[in-house]
RNA sequence: GGGCCGGUAGCUCAGUUGGUUAGAGCAACGGACUUUUAAUCCGUAGGUCGAGCGUUCGAAUCGCUCCCGGCUCACCA
């Protein structure tokens, strides 16, 4: 053979090659094929999900024949330990006749483990719900004994039969007849340990969610949270609403907006950082009561509590004030708390009482999210936990020297708010209210009326984490403009009449009513009420570097 | 961007001071088994040791560069 042949014939052998287990499963697809079933199965009426089926197993019965051509129906005794199944299997014996007698069932799902004892295989297959083993008895099954020997790990597959319980006490189906769903081509992970690198376990999230334990139910209850807050705002009349994603101007918060293009338009647009601007205009506009949760973007560092995309709540209240946001927030908090709790038996987590247990767990430790939640100054936190009186500049000033924060030519307030960052808030366990935030550091929110020096904002913390920030609206066009204008007057004026919303004043001008306003950070609240130190382990698919 | 740790079979991981042909479990393949529980038992096959360059008689192991990831600090909110 020349050089080049053989080169070329290593060259491809390597996909050939490339992975047997492959070849084994492709050959074994083409073999279902040749049985006359569909190897991507089809339609499936009918089906209960394993869930329901374990509720079904109190109608195992077993029924012993008499003499007269009747029957005796005998219940199940409990089968959970080892000598129960052992008096049973032996007083079946000692019965002589009689068989184990279950309601007939449907399940489909897919394959985490086999378990093949010659002419009988234990399978155990997984839904939505739940586990349950399948028995596939070489004489029970008759001719799809043959599709059974086709079946992998990880291929989904229905099955029809007999709900019994094995020698063992296992809930089980004893199969009947077999059906082919679809075939995994690929070979999953190990079926004990499952995937362990947190790369791959983002990057193929579907894996993830299939064999790491406890990811499929943590993002189930991100699903009741989200549903539960939607629940608490429309109980109170707040209105769902969706605004623009991309936007000329990305207003609303401090933060480096993603940038794109139209083409048809050409013209640059940003996608949203914030939802603030548009639902206040809808505010003018007469929805009183209104709210948005989706998502934002902002172009900024990644870490565990921060992801370029993260969905946010921002809800806004006509005629009320930060006060009526708090009370807000605390109900859409502990209601979702409810929400999770409802579907997680009680015993599940070692509570014996059915009572909404509102302690959760955090790390090694509890977070009480019992409400009402502790309500705080800003200045009280600040004196309690850096240790210095926050109305003595000069005191404030030699603590952030200390720290290394610089004072030099800064506002007072600003270098006390530095240190309240550096010192105060990764103190806060929480839930707490911090309320009456200096006026100089929150230029876009109302200042309560007997007291110009304090702004009418609270944030939630919870665990040194900022979840909720909240205001009373400032409403008036003509500051809210001024405002913008100092706010960007470090800017060039070309790029300071770019990024002034002129619409959003506008809009103002017709009128907005006064308002509280409140936004909470769903993903983190998710970590908070799941017990997740990672934002990446609350959002499904998190921004990761393409793949090489 | 800085510091620390890591990348070995499809998956989970060992691999000594640089020393023979790189190992185990699971998964796969062949065989036994109709009540198993990560089934068990016997046998077989499976590797570009992240990539490249270098040091050396000899490199998974040592050095340099790069790629990828984790933790952490910084940045950012």
């Amino acid at each position: 053979m020349p050089e080049e042949a053989a080169a070329i014939a290593t060259e491809e052998s390597p996909t050939e090659d490339l992975s047997t287990l492959e070849a084994n499963r492709r050959a074994k697809l083409a073999k279902i094929s040749e049985l006359g079933h569909d190897p991507w199965g089809g339609r499936f009426d009918d089906r209960s999900l394993i869930g329901e089926i374990r509720a079904r197993a109190g109608e195992i019965t077993y029924k012993v024949p008499d003499e007269a051509g009747g029957e005796t129906v005998h219940e199940l005794p409990p089968l959970e330990t080892e000598e129960q199944c052992k008096a049973f299997r032996q007083w079946k014996a000692d019965q002589g006749r009689g068989e184990l007698v279950g309601p007939k069932v449907r399940a489909a799902g897919r394959i985490v483990l086999h378990r093949d004892k010659g002419k009988l295989h234990f399978i155990d297959i997984r839904d939505l719900t739940g586990d349950l083993q399948v028995m596939v008895g070489m004489k029970q099954v008759g001719d799809d004994w043959e599709l059974a020997q086709q079946f992998d790990l990880g291929d989904l597959i229905g099955v029809d039969g007999t709900l019994i319980r094995s020698n063992t006490g296992e809930l089980s189906i004893l199969a009947e007849k077999l059906h082919f769903m679809a075939k995994s081509i690929a070979p999953p992970p190990d079926k004990h340990s499952g995937l362990q690198d947190p790369e791959l376990r983002q990057r193929q999230r579907y894996l993830d969610l299939i064999h790491t334990e406890g990811v499929l139910p943590r993002f189930l209850d991100r699903t009741r949270i989200v549903a539960s807050i939607r629940n608490t705002l429309a109980q109170q009349n707040f209105v769902e609403v969706e605004g623009p994603t991309l936007h000329g101007i990305a207003g609303g918060a401090a933060a480096k907006p993603f940038q794109t293009h139209h083409n048809a338009l050409d013209i640059e647009l940003n996608l949203r950082i914030a939802l603030e601007l548009h639902l206040k205009r809808l505010m003018v506009g007469g929805i009183e009561r209104v709210y948005e949760m989706g998502r934002v973007y902002r172009n900024e560092g990644i870490s565990q509590k921060h992801n370029p995309e993260f969905t946010m709540l921002e809800v806004y209240q006509a005629y009320g004030n930060y006060e009526s946001m708090m009370d807000l927030t605390e109900a859409c908090i502990t209601g979702a708390i409810e929400a999770i709790q409802a579907v997680h038996p009680a015993g599940a987590r070692g509570d014996a009482t059915s009572e909404v247990n509102y302690c959760l767990p955090w790390g090694g430790t509890t977070i009480d999210f019992k409400p009402p939640f502790a309500r705080m100054t800003y200045n009280q936190l600040f004196a309690m936990h850096a240790g210095v009186d926050p109305e003595d500049e000069q005191a404030v000033a030699k603590l952030a020297e200390s720290i290394g924060i610089p004072t030099e030519g800064r506002h007072p307030d600003v270098i006390k708010n530095d240190v309240f960052e550096e010192k105060v808030e990764d103190a806060l366990e929480g839930p707490v209210f911090v309320t009456d935030y200096p006026a100089s550091i929150c230029p876009l929110t109302k200042r309560k009326r007997d007291n110009p020096e304090i702004a009418e904002r609270f944030e939630l913390f919870i665990q040194g984490m900022e979840v909720a920030n909240a205001y009373t609206e400032l409403n008036d066009p003509d500051l809210q403009e001024e405002l913008f204008k100092t706010q960007l007057s470090g800017l060039s004026d070309e790029d300071s009449m770019a990024k002034m919303d002129h619409d959003f004043i506008r809009a103002l001008r017709y009128g907005m009513p006064p308002a509280g306003g409140l936004g909470i950070g769903i993903d983190r609240l998710v970590m908070l009420l799941t017990g997740t130190q990672s934002i990446r382990d609350v959002i499904l698919f998190p921004l990761l570097r393409p793949e090489r």
